[in-house]
DNA sequence: CGGAAGCTTGATGTGGGTCAATCCGTGTGG
DNA sequence: CCACACGGATTGACCCACATCAAGCTTCCG
């Protein structure tokens, strides 16, 4: 069996929740009672704002958690879209491919982030999402999850918000990519990594990243050389310190004049 | 009074819907019932999938058309958001800006288009939309929108996976951005605004651009004169044929292996 | 313990940015 | 109606940020 600290092992420990038991991947793909109400997740998930009786009809349809090991995918482009999916533990890549098979990370995605909302619209995904390290989903039917927007306007109200922080994400993505400086971009990324973290309770200025350089420069718009050599000169300038993925800010401000 | 004319000008004339009489700026912003059954832009706009009356329902709660001229804003960033907008005629684009007043453009928008939908998350826009020539768009207060979205099933679908094809939109703009050469980038930018004229009856070979060479760069994250250097090493190649603003797609299967 | 994957760093090349001159089309005012 | 001014487009010369190529190093994992 399986519990959060497999995934958070080497992050710093999260000034939150402490690490409360999950449900596994118990014989059968775990269908347990009040799934979000214990989650640890429960606070940056999805149905953060709905009430105990909508929390309990959510909980309902959220049928079945599944285990993804590192390198594996949950769905890739082309797949029939059925269910979408919300990180219970562990990290994500989404990746759109080229043609010529270059590849365009569209974000890294941590615990409590939904997946799979490119697929509503064609009812096949757009994009492959593979797991950064062993992680598990709660997996939320759409079929299911449409037909209870229709019964509960907060629910509906909580989905398209997400959807709407969804463009949101992406428009602030083209502008790093349109008008940012190699040095800026990686700079925004930590940032934006940083506050995540805390977010979640874990140390905004010290965290591992569990991308590879080549996984940033494809979501960063440029090479894992030209990530590595910004990383230097961010050490050399006193801004961070890194130790391959570990990473750790030491000037947050003198980061975002960058 | 206007009519679709004055904004399709000097855009060759449409295939299909001729010019249906418009709703004008009549002495108050225009509440005039069955606009959608009626409109000329209805087979590309949202309500694409309302049955009759999903549809009147629909029509009922767009209370008010708004002109927009050239330059000029229909919201801005950080703009408390109220509505979201369906374009009757005319195009925008929307903008994000740096703080150092670098602009990302995110999208050109045509009629039919849905433009506003940045705001639902956090109830402010993200974005500034711009006009590129004098436009009206159709007023959907959010808040009507969304109780009938909780009524109508197919409303509700239809929101969602407008959305969902914005987020998907948007993703392959990140892949564009962040993995493409400029040739590449103005290639795809061509062969995207053809399909999308193509897809409103107009030519797909002969069109007329709205937007300045400099806006076409803040969205494909180029200078203007290397667009402008695109277009020129199109001509030479015979690819398209331009004039200003004017384009004419020469070789359309080229131009897709670029 | 060995090999592969990932990371760093240096040397060199180049796509596109920058700067600047000129051209063109359009709207304006005499 | 023409001249002119101005915003936009084109084109050239030069430069620089980042890509590419290459070598060596570190870390991780079987």
């Amino acid at each position: 069996m399986f519990n959060e600290a497999v995934f958070a092992d080497d992050i710093a420990a999260p000034s939150a929740a402490p690490a409360t038991s999950c449900t596994g991947r118990a014989s059968k793909p775990a269908r347990v009672a009040q799934q979000c109400t214990t989650c640890s997740m429960r606070s940056a998930c999805m149905p953060q704002t709905l009430n105990a009786q909508d929390l309990s009809r959510f909980d309902s349809i959220v049928s079945a958690t599944r285990i993804v090991k590192r390198g594996d995918s949950l769905y890739r482009a082309n797949d029939s879209f059925q269910s979408i999916y919300a990180i219970r533990a562990g990290s994500f890549k989404t990746v759109v491919m080229h043609r010529d098979g270059r590849e365009q990370v569209t974000g890294f995605h941590l615990a409590g982030e939904v997946l799979g909302l490119d697929g509503v619209c064609t009812e096949r995904h757009s994009s492959d999402a593979i797991a950064l390290e062993d992680s598990s989903v709660c997996i939320i039917p759409y079929e299911l999850l449409e037909a209870l927007c229709a019964e509960s306007r907060t629910l509906q109200q909580q989905m398209l918000r997400t959807m709407s922080g969804e463009i949101v994400r992406e428009s602030s993505l083209m502008m790093l990519l349109g008008t940012m400086s190699a040095e800026q971009r990686v700079a925004s990324f930590l940032l934006n990594v940083s506050s995540r973290m805390k977010a979640r309770g874990y140390s905004p200025a010290e965290f591992n990243l569990r991308m590879t350089r080549e996984e940033m420069g494809n979501f960063l718009g440029m090479k894992l050389e030209t990530v590595s050599r910004m990383f230097s000169k961010f050490q050399r300038d006193g801004l961070v310190h890194t130790h391959g993925k570990q990473i750790r800010i030491v000037d947050i401000d003198a980061l975002g004049r960058v």
